[in-house]
This record gives C-alpha cells, structure tokens and sequence, in this order.
DNA sequence: ATCCATTAATGCAAAATACGCATTAATAAA
DNA sequence: TTTATTAATGCGTATTTTGCATTAATGGAT
C-alpha cells in the first residue's frame, strides 16, 4: 500500500469530486480513478459509493479518513523526526565526565552544545574510570571525558583541556602556599587519594607527584568521588590531591594549594560511531 | 512511500542480512538493495550504516525501526477494523421501535443481531409514530419498526410479524371471553386509545373494529404509550384496546381478550441505505 | 419526455518503475 | 595470499502506472 494513494484518497474524500481532485494533486482524472480503485482492491473494501454523478464515502471510507489522516501525520513527523537525528539536530548523546569538571568546563561545553543543538538530548552520566572503556564500547556511552590517557584499539582520543593538581588542606591547616612543603612536614600527613588503578594515567600521575617528595604517602582512605575527598578533607580527616577543576565548586573551608604537575582531560569516543550527533558535538566544542 | 518497502526494512533491520532477509521476504537481494535505496532517497537520509560485508543501524534507522512497527500494526488494526465496518460486523444502527414489542418480538430480534455481530452497536429508541418518517429521512435512524404502512417514496418496507389486537380490562370487569362483548355494553364503556392520526393504519384498524360494532366509542383519553394506558386500565379508569404483543409484559391484574382484528408490524428504512450494517441486519433478521 | 452538460469509468499505447539474473567489488576469515 | 561471503550494479524483461481519448451513466433544463 503506497501512502501516495492514501494521500489521494484523502484529497478525494475531502472534494468528493474526481476532477477537481485530480487537478488538485495533479493528477488526470484517470490516474486518480484508478489509484482509488487499487486501493479498494488492496484493502477489501469500498471507499467510496459512487456513480456517474456523485461520489460518497462509505461508512469504512469514513472511518478510514479520520483514522488515516491521524496516523499519515504522525508518520510525517517521525520522519521529519528521523531526519534531524540523521543531520545530527536531534537525538540523544549520553557523556560520561569526572566530577572534577562539573563546575569548571563541562558548563561551558554542555552552553555551547544546547546553544547550537537546542533540540539535542544530553544525558549525563558518572561511571567510575575503570568502566569507562568498557561502556563506551557497548554503548551505554558515546562519549568520555576523562584524565585517562587510553590507546585501546577502536577508541579515539583527544586532550581538550588541562589543569594542575592542588593540594588540599583545612583552611586552618600550617600549609598555606607551595613553599611550606617539605618531604619532611608531608610525611607527617594522612592522604587521601583516589584509587590506585593499573594503568591509569591519573593515578601514574599522583604517583609521580610523591616521587618527586621522595617517599611513600600514609593513605588512609580511598576515592574516587571528589566530593567525597573533599567533604573528608574539610572534616580535618586528611588532606588530598586533586586537580584544581575542584576550585570551582564552591567549597568554603578549604585552600587549594597549586602544584607544578599538570593533569589532561580528555574525551574518548568510539572510531565507528558514525552518530552525526557525534561529529558535530565534536566539531563544535573540541 | 510504499508500506511494503517499509515491510522490508523492518525485516532488514531484524536480520541485518540482504541475504537472509531477501530469501525471507520473497526477493531477490538485488530487489531489496534497491527497495531499501529508494526509502533511504525518498526519505532523504540514511538508514542503514553497510560496506560488503556488514548491515548496521544508523540511529535514525533505529528510530524508524522502533516508530515504524508501531505505526504498522496500528494501520493494519485500523484497516481490519474497517473490512469489519465493511462487512456489516461493526458500527452502529440506531432503531426505532413500538413499546408494545419491547418484550416480545424485539428480545428475539436483538438476540439475533448481538449474537452474529456481536462487535455492532445497537441504539434503541422510541418515537412517536408521526415521527419515524422524518427521522429515516434525516438519518436520525436507521430502522423504524412500526405498525403503520408507509408507501413513502424512497422508503422500504416489509411485514415482519403481525398480531391480534386485545380488548383489555380490569380482571375485575364483567367483560371475560369475546362473546361477552356487543355494542349495547360496549357503548357503556369509557376507552383509552392512541392518538387518532391522519393516515396512521394502525388508528384507521381500530376505527374499523368500532365500525363493525356500529358506534363511536366514548374516548376520555389518548395515549400513544402503552405503559401508561396499561396502568391506567389496571387502575379501572377506562378499558383499552392493544396489540396482544402487550400480553408478554408482565401485567398483573388485566385481562386480555383477543379480538378478530390483526395488525401488521413492519419494517421500513430508506431505499438509498447502502449502511452493510442494515443489509446484514436485513438478512439475518428478516 | 427529451436533450444536454457533467462526470466517473475504461481501452490503449507510452512511460516509468520494479524485478531477476548475472556479475562485480569489497572484505573478513582461513 | 587465497577463498568465501555478501552488498552493489548493469542490463534486459516484466509489471505497473499514467495520460489521452472515448464511453456511459445521470441529473437538470427546456
């Protein structure tokens, strides 16, 4: 069943007159008494009761003209629909971002995308770093934004920003700036850090950091949440690293201390995924 | 947009092998290349993500997936139920009907009907005999039963049933069997009849049976409904003359005597009708 | 009652479309 | 590198649709 001849149809139970109809949706009379007749054929039954004068609908055909009109224009719209997720206006992305940037970048990307893509839906997700691959690869992410450097296969990767690592103390705590720390006064401190992955490039980095003081820090607690660390670290539980995105958030009580490491944020997405959703997120912010 | 290419992509998107899916539906693969090519031209987007080798959904095309079964089972539940308006198995058809067979022939016919078409919507109602016509006319019934004749162009009929007409009475009155009854005590007596209408066969039968007994009757009330007229009887304030149709009412305390009189009950409704409703009401009933 | 204007149906040939067969080209697996 | 698999494509054929011209039915006018 061809919707053109539903459209046809439509127009001739609106004029109820071959003709006119026919010259309305440019067709000849002929074509258009011989679409409605195949579309009778098709469905069994009689649209219309007519003969060489008048032309009437039946009970069916009128049944069929209010039902049909309804569902053509509902298909009109999922295809209008359907086409603005193929031009990648519309749709749904689901990104996945470290907590660290929800009050420094990530406002600023998520102002640009919705300026541009009014239409497009953004789902926001957290998902701890060592998941981070794994979903994107089975879709339950498109995108990550992430302090991960990755060189899995299939995965593409870019840095779209950076920041330093801070440490964080109690506003009353004897560190105040850079220069009072010593590997001496940091032994004496309990940290905590996040957790301590294989292969994470965050965690490679925090190492590093203590290498540098030359000695092994007194963790007490692991994290992943920045939050969390943070709540902690104001309770006087113990002072912490993380980067200084965290300054952002507006988190009285304590004081960031700059360090002279640095930590790239990056974004990771699938090298197959052709969502034009996708591309034009990535050509527009990154 | 051909419904059945739509039919095609749902089964590609299903299988996500031209292969496969070619054998299933029918095709060739090459048809179904094409069928798929052109949906994808028509609707100006992408449907499918494929090289040689693999068959993919592009999300537009999941979308469509999803919207289109949906949209297809809806059409061809709308196009069953049509056939069934078609065929006379579903809509509705408003009948007119005399009170007087309300418990004795029209049970039987509306058992008749509910149980072939049991989809059907039935609407009873009652109006008055001078009525009917106009309503068939202007399509506010579709059936009338009655006990008048009409020989109204553009209007059938048809006899369906006829019964005696009764004398009723109080079980008290001294009136019992027929041979009770002569002029001389039934001038004596006070009558409650229907309305005398112009044309109305069925008043020009009583104004018969009172001929034959050569006198006019004593008429303190007309009444066309015959409810009333029985409550009235019981209540001893006149005696009525009915059709013996009334004997199935449950009516305690009245006496029915038949009387040699009969009237017809037919059936009229309009000529031009093509409603399959009425034409299968028509057949199965009468 | 007759004629005329209107209008849906239809025969026919041309045009457009769809189809199947055979082949090609790309690619994943052996 | 070879092979098997599989979507795309060229081409001739079959089917379907269309427009033109004509027919046939019907309501209204005279």
């Amino acid at each position: 069943m061809d919707l053109q001849r539903i459209k046809y149809f439509l127009a001739l139970a609106e004029q109820l007159h071959y003709w006119k109809t026919a010259e309305k949706v440019n067709i000849t009379q002929s074509a258009l008494t011989r679409q409605i007749q195949s579309l009778e054929n098709e469905l069994g039954l009689q649209l219309f009761e007519r003969n060489k004068r008048n032309v009437k609908l039946t009970p069916a055909g009128k049944f069929l003209k209010e039902k049909w009109e309804v569902e053509l224009s509902e298909l009109e719209y999922i295809h209008q629909f359907a086409k603005q997720i193929y031009l990648g206006e519309r749709g749904t992305i689901t990104i996945a971002h470290p907590d660290s940037i929800s009050a420094s970048i990530m406002p600023d990307i998520l102002a640009k995308i919705t300026q541009a893509f009014p239409q497009l839906q953004i789902k926001l997700v957290q998902v701890l770093y060592e998941n981070q691959l794994d979903f994107l690869k089975n879709y339950k992410i498109d995108l990550a934004i992430t302090r991960d450097i990755t060189s899995e296969q299939g995965i593409k990767s870019k840095k779209i920003y950076s920041d330093h690592l801070a440490l964080v103390v109690p506003l009353a705590h004897s560190f105040k700036r850079f220069e009072d720390l010593s590997t001496e006064r940091l032994k004496a401190q309990k940290f905590i850090l996040p957790t301590k992955d294989e292969g994470s490039s965050y965690s490679e980095i925090i190492q590093a950091l203590f290498k540098s003081y030359d000695f092994v820090p007194d963790v007490f607690l692991h994290s992943e949440f920045g939050s969390t660390i943070i709540a902690l670290v104001r309770k006087g539980l113990g002072i912490a690293i993380l980067p200084d995105s965290y300054m952002h958030h507006q988190s009285p009580g304590l004081r960031f201390i700059p360090l002279p490491f640095k930590t790239d944020i990056l974004i990771n997405w699938r090298a197959d995924d052709h969502n034009p959703v996708l591309a034009n997120i990535l050509k527009l912010v990154f």
